[in-house]
DNA sequence: TAAAAATACTCCATAGGTATTTTAT
DNA sequence: ATAAAATACCTATGGAGTATTTTTA
């Protein structure tokens, strides 16, 4: 018998054009790819792929026509299991995420307790690295969705789909002794040769900040580079220098009086806070659950998830905006 | 997981409106159709039937959604077996069909012979009845064909389709004592009140007969009956009186001069052989493999085959004419 | 010769069975 | 009261793993 699981595996193998590679993707080993791949075969009695020895495998004839097949049945399945699920009755299923240190720490956490409240059987499992990292596993589909800030890399932008969830303000702080304390407002240019704290180098955040201050012909003086948003801020409260950063990470200092936000009169700066998917995944219900709880925080998002339909989708889908 | 086995499961479900009537059709146990339908439940987290105590089940919404998904889903995966298995180079396989006596016995044997001949892995199960019991047990899907002499029982025709393979001339045959035996040829009308053997009252074959009898209002005396058509051969034979039988069961004796055909000029007979087949039925590879043979023996065939698979299939079937 | 697929085995989860109980008309 | 589905429990096949060998560019 021709199972869906045997021919998602097919499926693998034929993009991937190879046995061990589609093993990787879908965590199986590879003689298991083989298995499956061989119990397809022997069924149909026709070869489905050429092994051509140390370059993997290519389709055959019948490989082609299989896989034209295979996609519309897979995807038949998934429309009907997105239009039947009833996500709130589950009693189990997980679902992974990627995201950027800022997003897990500050953002994530909020979204995830309100979904929890709602879907209380459902885990969602974070995954947290640097932007490339987290576009490089969504086009690999280790996970349906990442949220990143700022710009994706151009270079990996081939099955990669994106959409901007919120602007994030990136705000100018400064600690409680600073020089800067009592100074109601700045131009952009006083920051030249100002002291400084970034991002190391490499990261997107720093290369973001780079760009900005090239465009506008500046240099402020960079005294310390840190790998996360959290040390920065510790030392902007120490009062070694000023720093860049996102509205949603400072709230809790800003409330307690332990920084300050100076406003940049000419050039209020800005970030996005962007959605990426692969335009080749294929959407599990709980993942649809979640954007559509993200919804609820971001209304841009409308857009995105109509357009994640429109590739996954053909019918109604009416349940999906309850 | 949903498989197409489950989804299998469901479309006889929901088709049958039955858990236990699924159950029978499928040859599975009753708990084992309750345990597919539980898992499809559990996965969507929405009930696909409403369990109306011992009147069966009513799909839900839900159910009838499925059931419209699983149906394109099915004929996919059956289109796409179709169109790839090499029925050649399989090394298992089997089919059963369903006949009645006088074709399991003088024609069967020899198409099964060329056709194992080509397949000589694939088995072909025969199963012997009355014409009733035969298109009974393809409408119940027990097997996809059915070959059959004569008429329909039009009571059964609801998803019934059938086609006409060869028109068998009726032979009136007389032995080699018999007064008859040097007579050239004779008008139907001679027959009355002649000497004659039938089979038994209530098969069709019977039927056939005596409606001839009465549109010509003719009365031969009904010497005796038997249930098959050996045995009348054999008191033809024995000069008991004449009869009428298919020509293809006579050919070894009119050969070896035991019995002879007297023709009638007046009004030849003859019946249809005739291939049957539930319009709800997915054809396996070998199915059509097995109908492929028989349009080498019959061209009429050529027209069912034509409808068999535009109620299959949507795309192309180039392999299938070759 | 090196990377990829096939083969050989072992293990466990799921599909299926039988026996029985529960449910709904 | 009874037919039908659910439940409980047991068995066996198929899916997946690890270790190893074979293949071919």
């Amino acid at each position: 018998m021709i199972s869906v699981h045997k021919l998602e595996v097919f499926a693998a193998v034929f993009r991937l054009g190879s046995f061990s590679a589609a093993a990787q993707q879908l965590y199986l080993s590879q003689p298991a790819v083989s298995q499956h791949i061989q119990d397809i075969e022997t069924q149909l009695g026709t070869p489905l792929f050429n092994r051509v020895g140390a370059r993997g495998v290519v389709p055959t004839e019948a490989g082609t026509i299989l896989y034209d097949y295979t996609v519309r049945m897979l995807q038949l399945m998934a429309e009907v299991e997105n239009r039947l699920t009833n996500v709130r009755k589950l009693n189990e299923g997980e679902m992974h995420i990627g995201a950027t240190a800022g997003v897990s720490v500050y953002l994530f956490p909020h979204w995830l307790q309100t979904f929890q409240a709602q879907y209380p059987n459902l885990r969602i499992q974070l995954h947290t690295s640097i932007t490339p990292n987290v576009v490089e596993a969504v086009t690999r589909q280790d996970y349906p969705y990442g949220i990143i800030e700022g710009e994706i890399d151009t270079q990996s932008q081939g099955d990669l789909q994106s959409c901007m969830m919120q602007s994030i303000p990136m705000e100018l702080v400064v600690g409680r002794n600073h020089t800067w304390w009592d100074v109601p407002s700045i131009e952009l240019s006083q920051l030249h040769g100002m002291p400084f704290i970034t991002r190391q180098t490499g990261s997107l955040t720093r290369r973001w900040m780079d760009n900005i201050f090239q465009q506008h012909n500046l240099q402020p003086r960079i005294i310390a580079t840190f790998d996360n948003p959290e040390s920065i801020k510790n030392a902007v409260m120490a009062n070694m220098g000023l720093s860049l950063l996102p509205a949603y990470s400072i709230q809790h200092e800003l409330e307690n009086g332990f920084i300050r936000v100076i406003p940049i009169v000419d050039s209020p700066l800005e970030r996005e806070l962007k959605l990426v998917w692969s335009s080749q995944v294929v959407f599990s219900p709980i993942a649809f659950a979640f954007l559509n709880h993200l919804v609820a925080h971001f209304a841009e998002l409308v857009n995105c998830r109509a357009r994640q339909q429109g590739h996954l989708f053909r019918g109604d889908h009416g349940k999906l905006s309850a």
